[in-house]
DNA sequence: GGCCGATATGCAGGCAGGTCAATGCTCTTG
DNA sequence: CAAGAGCATTGACCTGCCTGCATATCGGCC
């Protein structure tokens, strides 16, 4: 299937309406909802923090499967979810695949959420 | 099942590791991910948008099935879900139920994800 | 007390998602 | 070139989730 892919790049675009102001588009909260189902996985927090706790920020994933208990293709494949959802950024070195964080992918998350911060047609109530 | 009720109290302690430091744990992440699922519905998303920009910050079942294009059983279901991860609130007035956002409850997920920030055991590079 | 409107709950069908075993692919090494 | 290591992909199984229909529950009103 077609997969959120560029999903996140769309919504650092200010056209999409965060968790802020008015209510949101369907097909925002489609994306969205895209990202965060990326991100609402044990098993992909986990690689996330550990590929963002390894010694130079990358790991491959013989180096992954070990920690999370999960078998090899298991973890290929929410590496791959990760990466498409533009979280994580592959590089192939030799026979490694080494995986690291895509620098402000998870803060821009973060920001959609984060609050409505006073946006201007809302008053204090 | 359980359901993560109080999952996002148990978060806002310190003892949680965020998306930051160290290697994540098991539970942290499953408490984490429990959360981040509740969001990651487009319905549900649009419900809390819905009802955060409503005239008093807040909205009853009736007002939310029309614009969501859904059952009145299935709004409600998603409310339930999002209730019971701790970002809503229910109060219920005369034959109304009441929904409205806890206050803090998704900056608090926002703050979560948000930064590596520069620790200390991690040098630049 | 009985009726009606607003919500919640049970149930079931269908689809998406997590996991593993087996297999294919690519690059390195002998 | 042959063998092997590291990953990705496929197929299958099983679980969980979204949705609607039917029904139960609760509060107000005649």
């Amino acid at each position: 299937m077609d997969y959120v892919g560029t999903a996140l790049a769309e919504m650092t675009m200010p056209q999409i309406s965060p968790l802020a102001g008015e209510p949101i588009e369907r097909a925002d909260a489609e994306r969205l909802a895209g990202v965060l189902k990326a991100l609402a996985d044990p098993a992909r927090l986990r690689l996330l923090s550990l590929i963002q706790s390894a010694p130079e920020g990358e790991a491959c994933v013989c180096d992954l499967t070990a920690p999370l208990g999960l078998s090899q293709p298991t973890v290929s494949h929410h590496l791959r979810i990760l990466t498409e959802a533009g979280l994580l950024e592959r590089e192939k070195r030799g026979v490694w695949a080494y995986y690291r964080l895509v620098p402000t992918a998870i803060a821009t998350i973060a920001d959609l959420l984060t609050p409505p911060r006073k946006r201007a047609t809302k008053k204090a109530r």
